[in-house]
DNA sequence: TCAGTGTAGTAGAAATGTCAACTATCCGGT
DNA sequence: ACCGGATAGTTGACATTTCTACTACACTGA
């Protein structure tokens, strides 16, 4: 028996008028957490066997190789990857640990942290980056037509703003 | 400079034929990555502080609460869970301390065990649905027209079937 | 100048997840 | 009956993430 229907059994006395998912919705939602929690997994899986690096890591290494100076700022780092400060902290303290990444603090202001990609980061990111596209394709973008995957991207774009970035 | 950029520079001494994103796709790709961290943030935050839940226990009891005399094997489980077996074990070993579901060993297998859905956990999935459900929708179902979320459904559907239940 | 408030980043503990054995049981063939 | 390989689940070590508190610096206004 679903909660949904339990709920409605309380009739009159459910004061809540709670707004449940139709069928269809559920279907779709439930869809959504399966799919991404095995891409996430075939991704991580991939990068760990192949290149020694989780998916972090390697979207540390992808913002780092995009950045002007191959150096960021701690917390824009953590901006552009959506994840909490105290994360990029640990994730970076481990990748410097590995001479992948270098900490230096910033002149113009003095509470910053400048995160700069080494030769040695940027050698390992070529390295994994072939492998890691091929997961991608083969798990997700070719997977889907242009048309599912350019809508999964936009509703995906939306949910980010929705949720505040 | 993009990764992307620097390898087609190396031209001719490329002989692995990378097929990178076109750089549609990569927008596409960076919007899931954002707005799936984004989501599942959203919805974990949402459920501990109004529920003292996480998502990985809050899935847990939906799926009992589903099932036949609220009870599955733990295998079962972590397959419609997509978890690991030895996260569900983890996981459900947590739950059973707070007695929100209970195990049994299973009698028509000797190496089973059945997970069953106590009184106390089916009352705390009550309790949490409405205010889980309310985040959904805000975080995600509202924000979409029904065409975006129904393809979002099927194109998720497909990379789960597509890394292989 | 300097008090108050906000921002940047870190540190360590606690919670959670992963990985690699390991035990126990089941089943299929001989 | 019994060997051997598969399956179910657990365990404990380890890695990662989260949570909370903390330090240091920056900005604003009196």
């Amino acid at each position: 028996m679903t909660l949904h229907a339990v709920t409605e059994d309380r009739g009159a006395t459910d004061v809540e008028h709670v707004r449940w998912l139709t069928s269809d919705q559920q279907r779709c939602w439930r869809a959504y957490l399966e799919g991404s929690a095995r891409l996430a997994e075939a991704l991580g899986r991939q990068l760990e066997a192949e290149a020694g690096l989780s998916l972090a890591e390697y979207e540390v290494l992808v913002r780092l190789s995009e950045s002007d100076g191959r150096t960021m700022r701690m917390s824009v780092l953590a901006d552009s990857l959506a994840h909490s400060r105290s994360r990029v902290t640990h994730t970076v303290a481990r990748m410097e640990k590995h001479g992948l990444v270098a900490r230096q603090t910033c002149s113009a202001d003095g509470r910053g942290v400048n995160c700069h990609l080494t030769d040695a980061g940027f050698a390992r990111l070529e390295a994994a980056a072939p492998g890691h596209v091929a997961q991608v394709r083969e798990s997700l973008v070719d997977v889907l037509d242009d048309e599912q995957f350019r809508i999964l991207g936009e509703a995906m774009a939306a949910v980010a703003v929705a949720i505040g970035r």
